[in-house]
DNA sequence: CGTTTGATTGACACGAGTCAACACCAGTGG
DNA sequence: CCACTGGTGTTGACTCGTGTCAATCAAACG
């Protein structure tokens, strides 16, 4: 496993947890060879009970749930440097599946691997445990988005984390990130439909805000898209609890 | 701390895990003895930095969020037998805040007491995690509520969860449970308007689902409760991974 | 008793869903 | 080279679920 393919996991856990040398060797140690998954593939689907864990390290992934009526909730995106499954070690079985929205380059640790980092290395068990917790706050989060903002806001709001996400990771570029989607996607994660989708869409271009072509989105005035999505970094957790501030928490700011 | 107060937290942990006498022992010894706090009240607020675990005996209370325009949106419910804030201390900093909302009884475990239990008890260590993805699970069922279900299955959704978890503790009679809350509370949970939540409530009522009065909630037709809130507790993770099920997986059922 | 808080009801407004038509593009195959 | 296809984006007309506002009622309470 090439050390640059793990770099956005890397640089994200570093800002919840510092991780010595010696620590990023053992884990890096840990994730074997990826593979290459095509779009629109399930990587585990519900009632699965993978023993070993998935890490996105190209492309793009969700989390989501079938309804019994065909419709489909994603409950998360999932972006270079994160991982997918972490609670199945625990939990033994998955409650939702997870898929691939674009071609992903996917990396693998095996349950048994997980267990030994958790176990023996004080700082990667902690680093583990940040990450977890913070995927649970942007869950909540988008439940906040998802029952009182509407549906402008809430749009706003996802493509800002986003572009926080992928800068937590090092992956975006100053104000834009790949995005190789459609708007049915779009809608299945903000719960509106296609047709609505399309209209946040065009009203938050005509407001000078983003760009969305050629599967990218670039944010072209950062300050209103946050104000229009009522957006605050602060639930992602980038300030570090005991040590001095990095440069990503001025450069991201609020 | 007498044993009585804890059984609700103890019978949940022991579904996802079980814990031998000794386990339990030590778990209830770091339990500090309980104050009680009225209706109403704050247990922490947004951006607190708490030293200690706050675990509910008795009552209900909630995790939410106020947004910039007054509005509020509840994230999650806990009854007795939820601890509120085991994340804090990894994350350092809350970025939503815990309120009673009926009178409740309150016990804490001091946050070097966590870290010990969590180190030094395989056992302890499992139930925990295991007691966290499980409210994560039970955030993801919600968002998959917010986002796809009309405001009729959503309620009936809530209230079917309810009965279930407050069967997990112990806590619930046959079929009915104590539900001391306001419409406004439902409307700040479901992230729907009050008058809207009356109309839903008349709903369920006039189907013979449900009866709501003088503090409690009683199922009057589960089945159908069920069915009408595409209810299936798989979310919940009743059923032990690697032992025997006990009659509680039976009695809950599906 | 007034006062207050919450439940209930009806009228109306509005945001979002639905349906349908069309444009556009990438592939595909004749 | 062109017709054909299927998926996606776009637009407009219309419907419907839910929000909003306001009035009334019931219950709790000092």
């Amino acid at each position: 496993m090439d050390h640059h393919s793990v770099q956005p996991l890397i640089n994200k856990l570093q800002i919840g947890v510092r991780l010595s040398g010696p620590d990023v060797t053992v884990l890096v140690g840990a994730i074997t060879t990826p593979a290459l998954i095509p779009a629109g593939m399930d990587l585990i689907e519900e009632g699965d009970r993978p023993d070993r864990v998935h890490l996105i390290l190209e492309g793009l992934a969700c989390r989501y749930k079938l309804l019994s009526d065909g419709t489909r909730q994603i409950l998360a995106w999932l972006i270079p440097g994160d991982i997918c499954d972490l609670h199945v070690a625990v939990l033994g079985e998955m409650d939702h599946a997870i898929g691939t929205l674009s071609p992903c380059r996917v990396a693998y640790i095996a349950r048994a691997d997980v267990e030994g980092l958790i176990h023996c290395n004080a700082a990667l068990n902690r680093a583990l445990w940040w990450n977890t917790l913070v995927d649970e706050a942007i869950l909540r989060e988008w439940l906040v988005g998802m029952g009182r903002r509407s549906a402008l806001a809430q749009t706003a709001h996802l493509f800002s984390e986003l572009l926080v996400r992928f800068r937590m990771t090092g992956d975006a570029e100053r104000d834009s990130y790949p995005l190789p989607i459609t708007q049915i996607t779009l809608a299945d994660t903000l719960g509106i439909s296609p047709v609505h989708v399309n209209r946040m869409l065009q009203s938050l271009r005509n407001k000078g805000l983003i760009r969305f072509e050629h599967g990218a989105l670039t944010v072209l005035d950062e300050a209103e898209l946050f104000k229009v999505g009522d957006f605050s970094p602060r639930y992602l957790h980038l300030i570090k609890r005991d040590s001095n501030h990095d440069k990503l928490d001025s450069k991201i700011g609020d």
